[in-house]
DNA sequence: CGATTCTTTGAAAACAGTCAATCTGTGTGG
DNA sequence: CCACACAGATTGACTGTTTTCAAAGAATCG
């Protein structure tokens, strides 16, 4: 479990073997049943979770009940509601595990005070934040410019380990574009 | 000018009167005509742009080179390409300004060294881009499950600054939208 | 005032969504 | 091992929305 994040961490920043002591001691492993939820709407984020492998999502009901994915996480990835992280507040997202998934789970307490003590993670923290942000730009940019087929070619291109590790309704959803319209892409391009 | 920068941070963060000093001294003012740039794509964005009066508008062009508004700025905001300021690389994007224009500047090492200098100043600039990531995920929902006509009246309703700043074409091109299909929506609703 | 940019409109075509039905694969219980 | 249930994926027919293209009407600016 910790050996995943021992080396994602170390990809990213150089840091002591004590500092990864001290995040490990603060971790939790937690085991997913495939659709076990960590986050329903209405509750409050507190927790940073990593995923060490398995399969999640981030996603939110419009107002006609109606699920949208929001994010997938898979192994490395981060599954979250920074905005109800950050400022406390209930989250309109739920989060769920769509495939058995080990995650680690550090309260927001330890957390906060790991990045006080170890200005490695805390750079490494900077970092998946600044990724995250990025990542976001770039799938706007596929929102707003591309035809529902270019979306979908870029998505099985751009992540490949999400595309094969999903529903094709998920996809969609996540897209922006319904089920059916995505079966027939996959008919015309293949 | 500044006075504008110092009250945005004020009411952020806690702040010395010295370390506001400091950020005043390490900036530039530019004033910007319309239409004139500050990045053209191929070039690496290498400065914090805090805008104090005027607008802004990020954009990109697809593969045809019909150019989409990845973002706008008003007052108060920040004009950037986070990603190649991040990692220094060529810039996708294209930056100018949509009218007469006061901007404050900071060369990439300048910031740096404020940021490690004025723990205010950082904890500013997390919030910042905390916020930056909250917007982007909520922009990104919008674009999955609204309609055209949603995706309007949600821009209008929660952006009222920039929506009156701005042409209507380039709203059009924010939205994902044809500036034909937003201009028979606001036919239709008004 | 003329030039340019921005916005609107109409008609046709392309595109995507909906609904209902069917097909496929997986896993479970008998 | 089979039959059945269930979730996921596909298909067809239809509807509705959005884009495209071409043109004309406002608004703005030197």
């Amino acid at each position: 479990m910790f050996e995943v994040f021992e080396k994602y961490v170390r990809e990213k920043v150089a840091i002591s073997d004590e500092e990864i002591q001290m995040i490990r001691e603060a971790s939790n492993v937690r085991k997913l049943r495939k659709g076990q939820s960590i986050l329903h709407e209405g509750e409050i984020f507190s927790i940073s979770c990593f995923i060490t492998s398995g399969c999640m999502r981030v996603y939110r009901f419009d107002k006609n009940g109606v699920d949208h994915t929001i994010r997938f996480g898979i192994q490395n990835w981060w599954a979250s509601d920074q905005e109800s992280y950050n400022k406390g507040t209930p989250s309109e997202y739920n989060i769920e595990a769509l495939a058995a998934t080990i995650v680690l789970v550090w309260t927001k307490e330890k957390w906060d005070a790991l990045l006080a003590a170890s200005p490695a993670l805390r750079k490494c923290n900077e970092e998946i934040l600044a990724r995250g942000y990025e990542t976001s730009q770039k799938r706007i940019f596929s929102l707003i410019s591309y035809s529902a087929a270019e979306k979908y070619h870029d998505f099985q291109k751009t992540y490949p380990g999400i595309f094969n590790s999903v529903p094709l309704h998920m996809v969609a959803s996540y897209l922006g574009i319904s089920r059916e319209t995505l079966s027939r892409i996959r008919r015309d391009f293949s």
